[in-house]
DNA sequence: ATCCCGAGGG
DNA sequence: CCCTCTGGAT
């Protein structure tokens, strides 16, 4: 095992120590809910999301429900989320596709989410890794993206290029909880925009701390 | 590369 | 004010 890879693991450890209770945030009921919750978590806090998905999944709580929604109806719940319109969009056209193409019962396979409107690879991610827990990548995004270039993991910032680095660096069965370690440690240690290493318990293994210091 | 587009923190 | 928050489509 290479230095990269056994540092690799000795973060991963660490992280898992610190944060034993690492998970999936949003709130849902079904992988169909999981989904909708997802595609509204861009560039907006989970915490957010939670606050309009009761409303929404009350009304909508299933592919079909939200398939005959009024757009007008769902932007009204969903706005605070930001990027309302677009994930309106998205979310009523990914209810359509659910119907049309697989009964109303969201698919279980990357080929078969990423068809779907609105969900990239890092939405099918967080839906395999969390709903039906086939790992069969790893989830990047803007935190995961920041993290593993402050560890050093990779100097790729491009997230299809990152998740490969991680494939490499890690056993499938962490791929999951990786990602959910490096998301918490990105929102209560490791920020974007003010870093806390003086309290990082990575920070010895960090090629980045010293600059924040 | 650019657009979408709201809320909260510093 | 500026930056950031579990991105995706064009």
């Amino acid at each position: 095992m290479d230095e990269l890879t056994s540092r690799a693991r000795r973060l991963y450890r660490r992280l898992l120590k610190q944060y034993p209770d690492a998970t999936c945030e949003l709130d849902y009921e079904t992988p169909f809910q999981l989904a909708v919750a997802t595609v509204l978590s861009a560039q907006c806090t989970d915490k957010r999301v939670n606050m309009v998905t009761p409303v929404l999944f009350a009304r909508y709580p299933d592919a079909e429900a939200l398939a005959d929604a009024l757009i007008g109806d769902v932007e009204e719940i969903i706005k605070s989320t930001g990027f309302f319109r677009n994930k309106a969009k998205s979310i009523t056209g990914l209810a359509m596709a659910v119907v049309a193409r697989h009964e109303g019962t969201l698919p279980s396979t990357m080929a078969e989410l990423f068809e779907l409107p609105g969900v990239g690879r890092k939405t099918a991610n967080v839906i395999l890794g969390n709903a039906f827990k086939t790992n069969e990548g790893v989830v990047v995004d803007t935190h995961i993206g920041r993290l593993s270039n402050r560890l050093g993991l990779t100097k790729q910032t491009d997230p299809v290029k990152v998740e490969q680095a991680l494939i490499a660096l890690f056993p499938r069965k962490h791929w999951t909880m990786l990602a959910h370690l490096l998301i918490w440690h990105g929102r209560r240690t490791c920020a974007a925009r003010k870093p806390k290493c003086a309290e990082c318990v990575v920070a010895d293994l960090c090629p980045s701390a010293v600059e924040f210091r």
